[in-house]
DNA sequence: GTCTATATGGCGATAGAC
DNA sequence: GTCTATCGCCATATAGAC
């Protein structure tokens, strides 16, 4: 198929995206610059206006991509009946999918600031909307006798913020493998949660 | 005592570092100014160089300020024999001091990635300092028989993470006193490393 | 779809008058 | 200690040629 010289439509799209990922996630939002982006894809910095109307999309549109990946994967997993069962199947779910991704999971919770009132508060309600389906999880348990937290809503940000500390210390060639980790951690929030 | 028409040693310095703070707190050191913290401080951009050699030392001197606090606020507490009770203290400091500041807590973890590699060092060291306390309080409970944790250092940032997590959530107004909030995060970190 | 060129404005930091 | 003025540079975004 002939094709205008120089002209890649399928191929810059993602790559501007890949860039602006691990440039974000590395210098920050505010401290990247177009030119840096372009010059990183291989492309004038006018180019990238044919794929995102500004920079700000540019960063909207990973931080929802991100979240909406999160729900997907959350949302597609075969959900186990026993109540603790589905607890420890969150704990594994959220560590691994956070420990995949570290620079969107980086720009998601840094990077907030830098979105439009708009934008934000579409990311925040899809924020909400997976810290709802733990607190399902806390809530049901606590019904049935199998937890005892005092508080739904904070044992649910507590548990979160918990797990999403992996992130920020976590490599990949360190002394303990993934499934160690979930192991450790389900250890001390399964207690720190049980009746 | 005389003074030189607009001029304000003993106030500008406190101003400027104030502002800074506020203002990179709010919007990301790397979005905001010096031109725009001179405005707020009410001198002009070139004044602030009287007070500071440059924006990265700046920065540097908040976040260092901010550990050194952190440090010396703990250690001169009572620390009790009970390793029990030197855990529920900790907590209960921990989320004490980070509500009480959350401007300042918000830079430490946020603006790490804009320090210069040897400023980075400096605040680095400083914060596995309060790790390390931690873990010694773990370790020692473990020891004993009293603490059940798999292993010390995962279970030291597990903790602080979680309770870390507080001020990305709690507003004064809220619905728990942070009395109250310390007792709810005390019961789940002693449940979480218990034997 | 990408290029070059540019409009328009803000940036950190410094110099020298007062 | 603060001011005004400025250096040299980079920013986002757009226009129009190819």
């Amino acid at each position: 198929m002939a094709r205008t010289q120089g002209s890649h439509s399928e191929i810059t799209g993602p790559r501007i995206r890949a860039v602006a990922l691990e440039l974000f996630a590395t210098h920050g939002f505010a401290a990247v610059s177009m030119r840096q982006i372009a010059r990183e894809v291989g492309v004038q910095a006018g180019a990238l206006y044919n794929y995102t109307p500004d920079k700000q999309d540019l960063l909207f549109t990973l931080m929802k991509g991100h979240m909406d990946d999160l729900l997907d994967a959350y949302d597609n997993r075969a959900r186990p009946d026993d109540i603790v069962a589905r607890l420890k199947d969150f704990v594994a779910f959220h560590i691994a999918f956070h420990l995949e991704r570290p620079q969107a999971v980086f720009i998601s919770y840094m990077e907030l600031r830098n979105l439009t009132p708009e934008n934000f508060a579409v990311i925040e309600e899809l924020r909400r909307g997976y810290e709802h389906r733990l607190e399902t999880i806390l809530s049901e348990g606590r019904a049935s006798g199998v937890f005892d937290v005092p508080d739904t809503k904070i044992a649910t940000l507590a548990v979160i913020a918990m797990l999403t500390g992996v992130t920020t210390w976590y490599r990949p060639k360190g002394r303990l493998s993934v499934a160690e980790l979930q192991e450790v951690y389900w250890q001390m929030v399964r207690k720190s949660v049980s009746a």
